[in-house]
DNA sequence: GGCATGACAAAGG
DNA sequence: CCCTTTGCCATGC
């Protein structure tokens, strides 16, 4: 049924916003998460979290091109995931400016980035 | 169809 | 601040 499609188009739409996240900013999976509309249309049950997770599950499969590592959770922290170090994430997010605090995470009110914001 | 797993998040200890 | 539990849902075997 169109169940996968929507999740393909979901993970589009996930990929359409990463790639905007400007330089020296990043966002999180749950506020890419509630830039885009659920699936199946209405959000009856606040979703928000849900579909934060949809992002991650996007994120795995993520193309070339897009700017993985300016996403990051909701406590401005790095997530972990299997074989993957956190430390390239970190390092390319320094590169662009980004600021870590003392406890490993990045200031959400400087750094973070939606749609609504300008540069 | 059941069961485990996951780049999430909020709440509680 | 760290760790665990709980809610939710897509996916893969």
């Amino acid at each position: 049924m169109a169940r996968s499609r929507s999740m393909t188009e979901f993970a589009r739409k996930v990929y359409a916003l990463v790639r905007r996240i400007p330089r020296g900013r990043v966002a999180t999976y749950g506020s890419l998460a509630s830039q885009i509309p659920p699936p199946g249309g209405v959000d009856p049950f606040g979703y928000e979290r849900v579909r934060a997770r949809w992002v991650g599950d996007a994120m795995a499969h993520c193309p070339e091109d897009v700017p993985w590592h300016r996403v990051v959770n909701s406590q401005g922290r790095i997530s972990t995931r299997p074989g993957f170090n956190p430390a390239l994430q970190r390092h390319l997010l320094q590169l662009e400016g980004v600021v870590f605090t003392e406890d490993g995470g990045v200031d959400l009110e400087r750094f973070a980035w939606s749609p609504a914001t300008r540069r």
